[in-house]
RNA sequence: GGAGGGAUCGCAUAGUGGUCUAGUGCGGCCGCCUGCUAAGCGGUUACAGGGGGAGACCUCUGUCAUGGGUUCGAAUCCCAUUCCCUCCGCCA
């Protein structure tokens, strides 16, 4: 969320910095809303301090005056209707404010959709074949690692089940992922709520205005979390880090929950996209002057899994246009699936400056005595596992159907070919 | 799920309609004193929003779990909700 102090300064820069991302925003709504949330404020303060005033000499009085307090009496009605006023503006105001997204940072290049992104750089050799590649559906199929038929029979279109080494994969690489961050990267492991609570959903940007993708439990209104990035920005909602807290490094691994409305067609084969996939995500809560630095960190600390797995990825720096709503600027990491022959976004970094720590209300002390000010939020995928298990089975596979495993994962696997 | 008890300033507590502008202790911070430390002394101690001012600041409003209600006036009385504790039931 933006400040409305902000905005109210600044208009036309919000403005400006908006239209970047190909939306035009309701500025003009929210200032007159503004407006009006103030001049009642002005009028039903000063009549709350009038009733303040004549309560507490009406406390000293021997003898209530009758006229007084019938005067009082109409007073709190008055003030009882304009509080209800003032309730509704700031309800519709709050509203508004709650469905802008993030200003893009500066240095975030101008774009309208995701084909104006930039390779900022790449890693890695693309594997030449002596045979032809083929992709993960067929590879998982014929090692019997991945049963499609019995997803479908379980839950419909678009789920899976993980078999036998399948399965054991993918947990030595949540594992894997996890070891790296915590032992070299510094991150503290947490194990979240997979459900969270509406508010939640509200401080990490995914309500009010994306309800359309997620999953909800009616009955106890319970929202499944799309990715650990909801209740990691939640940990510290409503708290003051004392001075001398930050940066906090996170790392969770969670399973998402996405109610995406496919379009038909189009990736349907193998597990590049389904309603529900497993994560290892990263977190972080800093100081506002280190935001920009630690993002560049949190992506090496991504790219860093793919260099252990040894599987070619590349960089993109997203434009203004590609922006995630509550993101000032992101990176995305591609990894190279031979078999499909497509880049697979394995990870995308963002930093979201103070727009969730605003909305989660989660601020820190820079001093002891000195005000509180919002942090910054960082989230990274590090990472989404059902693209980095298609990269690595389509890059790994070997002329004869079978699967060697990457070096680095050995230790986890406890297997080193799946056949 | 059932029955009881509870929620007050960072922590612990006092407060049962107006003197609460929420007291006290502990902790924290600043200073003084003591040739170290401890003790002692003095001061200070939240958050948000509105208005004023160039500014250090001033002023008003709100916040005693949350939301309603009663009242001229609510931390205090009433109702609902949430969370915590104890006991019972159920359960991995």
């Amino acid at each position: 969320m933006l400040s409305i102090q902000f905005l109210r300064e600044n208009p036309d820069l919000v403005r400006q910095a908006l239209k970047k991302r190909q939306f035009s925003e309701p500025i003009d709504d929210i200032l007159a809303l503004d407006e009006r949330r103030r001049s009642l404020l002005a009028e039903v303060e000063a009549l709350k301090a009038r009733r303040n005033e004549v309560s507490r000499e009406l406390g000293k009085m021997e003898e209530k005056p009758p006229k007084l307090i019938e005067e009082m009496r109409q007073i709190g009605g008055r003030i009882k209707a304009l509080d209800e006023k003032v309730r509704a503006v700031e309800d519709e105001l709050n509203d508004l404010l709650l469905r802008l997204p993030n200003i893009p940072h500066p240095s975030v290049p101008l774009g309208k959709d995701e084909s104006d992104n930039r390779v900022v750089r790449s890693w890695g050799e693309v594997r030449k074949f002596d045979f032809k590649p083929r992709p993960h559906w067929e590879l998982g199929e014929a090692l019997g690692i991945i049963d499609f038929e019995r997803g479908v029979k379980l839950s419909g279109t678009r789920f899976y089940v993980l078999r036998a080494l399948g399965a054991h994969l993918q947990r030595a690489l949540i594992s894997f992922m996890l070891d790296l961050h915590i032992r070299e990267h510094g991150y503290t492991e947490m194990y979240p709520p997979f459900m969270v609570k509406r508010e939640c959903m509200v401080g990490s940007g995914n309500l009010p205005k994306f309800a359309d993708n997620l999953y909800h439990d009616e009955e106890d209104d319970f929202w499944f979390v799309p990715t650990a990035e909801v209740p990691l920005t939640n940990l510290h909602r409503d708290e003051i880090l004392p001075p001398g807290t930050l940066p906090l490094y996170y790392v969770a691994y969670t399973p998402c929950f996405r109610r995406e409305k496919m379009s038909a067609g189009k990736d349907t084969r193998g597990i590049k996209r389904g309603h529900q996939f497993d994560k290892v995500e990263l977190y972080k809560f800093v100081a506002p002057e280190n935001s920009d630095e630690e993002l560049e960190k949190m992506v090496d600390n991504a790219e860093e899994v793919c260099r252990r797995l040894g599987i070619p990825y590349r960089v993109l720096e997203l434009c203004s246009g590609d922006l995630g709503f509550a993101s000032t600027k992101s990176y995305d990491i591609e990894m190279w699936a031979p078999g499909c022959g497509e880049w697979l976004e394995v990870s995308s970094c963002s930093n979201c400056g103070d727009f969730q720590a605003r909305r989660a209300n989660i601020r820190f002390r820079p001093q002891s005595g000195a005000k509180p000010q919002f942090v910054h939020t960082l989230n990274g995928s590090g990472l989404a596992l059902p693209r980095v298990l298609i990269s690595l089975l389509e890059s790994y596979q070997q002329g004869d159907g079978s699967v060697i495993m990457p070096e680095a994962l050995r230790p986890y696997t406890g297997f080193e070919v799946i056949k």
